[in-house]
DNA sequence: GCGGGTAAGTATGCAGTGCACACATTGCCG
DNA sequence: CGGCAATGTGTGCACTGCATACTTACCCGC
């Protein structure tokens, strides 16, 4: 990351994605605004021009993922509220699993004061309640939190020999069958 | 915190029940084992010799927390598998708004692969697996997860006038309920 | 009871961090 | 083309986690 010019030319966008990158590389909290600079080539303090402090970074990183995740889930589709209740939460896990440093600066607590997030957060919502409908908001996004997170901690864990998708549909389904 | 005699006497007890009070004040990442070592009254460096690095001591909290819930949901009770669904996913909330800090270190990633941690998780969902069955695991401790998240972010509110425990019910009889 | 080994605590120091402040460079606009 | 605001740099401070070397005093075998 060498530079002839003195000014980089979009050092914030440079550092978001950096940002991405070492997040996903070494978790939020072992990520250093002094390593993003390292990494864009430039002085350690550069960073302070763009960004208001390390957290107003990490909630820039956090905002991108939201638009990402609603991105996908914008697309879900299916002929029954069940089908896509299912569908959603496994687009959502998917996209953990695939980003999961990301996925938990999301669920974390540093951006959920930050206004940039909470708009963020507040489409994302809009965007399920649209396909799913406002009754059933809440819990979808809580199993996809929910099984998120214990998929990426280990703690559940698919059965032999069973993708992921399977086991989001079966965890969903067994919420859904009790009588 | 001052002390006349050179050795504490039981200084891990000490640094857990200061952690969790600094914990709750100020969140784990803003939490130092300096800032522990002080409020125990000792040298920055004397909690090295119970806790391996703040990694384990953080994760000796985890697992207290993880007791703790364990043994709240040990009492939970009710006639259909539904009302204990919801009875679980209730105290489990309960704890987790009520301490914020420790719940969300709990689903940090930190813990998932410290061995004390995952073996007090282990044992939580023994717990609510007698209380509920095997197929419903999976499902409820998701709930429990995203809800409380949902809630402690403040993603998700309650209605005017709605209790938590009302949110919760509704989130989840709205899952349970599709067709 | 007492001597020494060892668990428990202290002192010192290092590399790295976030950030504040003062300074340097340069693209842009009148 | 001149100046100014935006963008970048340098220096420095308080703090952190942790390694290493040293000190204290508890406890256990004799």
């Amino acid at each position: 990351m060498e530079r002839a010019t003195y000014h980089h030319g979009d050092l914030a966008a440079a550092l978001l994605a950096a940002g991405l990158e070492l997040l996903e590389a070494e978790g939020a909290d072992r990520l250093s605004l002094r390593a993003l600079a390292r990494a864009a080539g430039v002085s350690p303090n550069a960073p302070y021009r763009h960004y208001a402090d390390k957290e107003d970074l990490l909630a820039a990183l956090a905002a991108h993922g939201y638009a990402d995740v609603r991105a996908r889930l914008a697309g879900v589709t299916g002929d029954t509220v069940r089908d896509r209740l299912v569908a959603t939460v496994q687009e959502g896990v998917r996209f953990a699993l695939a980003r999961p440093q990301v996925f938990r600066l999301m669920a974390g607590h540093i951006c959920s004061t930050h206004p940039a997030v909470r708009t963020a957060m507040a489409e994302l919502q809009a965007t399920v309640g649209r396909t799913l409908g406002e009754p059933l908001l809440p819990g979808a996004l809580a199993l996809t939190q929910g099984l998120s997170t214990l998929l990426i901690d280990g703690s559940a864990r698919p059965g032999a020999g069973e993708s992921v998708d399977a086991f989001v549909e079966r965890a969903v389904r067994g919420v859904a069958d009790v009588s």
